[in-house]
DNA sequence: TGGAATCAGGACCGATCCGGTACTGTTTCA
DNA sequence: TGAAACAGTACCGGATCGGTCCTGATTCCA
């Protein structure tokens, strides 16, 4: 449930890989062999994220990409809304003939509640936190809901 | 980004509508009618509801569809999950020859931090809260990122 | 007891979107 | 000046989502 894109999951991993040596100015094919993700898409997700902010890019022979920003200053939430678009979660078109009706409204209204908890869930969360790995995490997650863990888990 | 699929949007709005008067046994086509969703999908949503557990059926000429327990012991985390999948993040798969190399795998691991970050905030909200409008919550959202809101709001 | 109302469970289809590739610039530096 | 690297866009196949339809199975009531 709550999928996140390949491409949001893949340039996490990216950026992870960058923020774990902020210094280093790092071009597209060594991050694609570091990372053991394909060439073409780690080439393509390095453009969004510049154009995007996250990123700087030199171009030229020794070019490369690098974070604009500390690892510590970027949150989860900046990275997803970056590669997947703005945040929201229900489609309440403004057409106003649908949230018109007393007893659907307050339903819809709510979903912004969702929206907003998720939402600061993921603001918690720096890339700084996430190059380096935490001991207790997947005891943590495993007891939640049990069902093959590791198997499958490109959804929340 | 992190989108919930329609039949989500769906079941929920279904759930908060039946949580809205719990004694009550309403059949499919009520339940569309007054949640202005689709017939078809509202009557496979609830089927999938009630294999779920989530909700009971009762057939027949008087029959209809209710509440197994009470709103306030069904969290948005259990609905969800019941209606898209177990709860997980990426796609690290247990081949293990992925998850070898040490730049990846913390990376991977951390994923678990976001998703159990995001479940936690999802258990947070129980159908019972969702039946009452929230005054503030609007606001508190449109402040949050500012982009069209209330025009597509599908994604987290 | 039979028929109407309702739930149960698939099969099915079209459209959209995602993952992925390829190609053609443009910039920088040796 | 040419090689290396980024920039942008167009394109395609396949998966999945939203949605419909049809055929049972079950219950209640006249």
């Amino acid at each position: 449930m709550i999928r996140i894109t390949k491409q949001t999951d893949y340039g996490i991993v990216l950026l992870t890989h960058l923020a774990a040596q902020p210094e280093r100015q790092v071009n597209a094919p060594e991050l694609a062999a570091e990372t053991q993700l394909p060439l073409p898409m780690v080439s393509k997700i390095l453009k969004l994220l510049v154009r995007e902010g996250l990123l700087l890019s030199h171009r030229g022979v020794k070019g490369g990409y690098s974070l604009t920003r500390p690892p510590g200053e970027i949150t989860m939430a900046e990275i997803i809304a970056s590669l997947e678009g703005p945040i929201a979660i229900t489609e309440c078109i403004d057409d106003g003939s649908d949230c018109s009706h007393e007893q659907l409204c307050p339903v819809r209204s709510n979903w912004q509640r969702i929206n907003a908890a998720v939402r600061g869930a993921l603001e918690g969360i720096t890339l700084a936190e996430m190059t380096h790995p935490l001991p207790g995490v997947q005891k943590l997650v495993t007891i939640g809901d049990g069902r093959h863990f590791g198997a499958q888990l490109r959804q929340i």
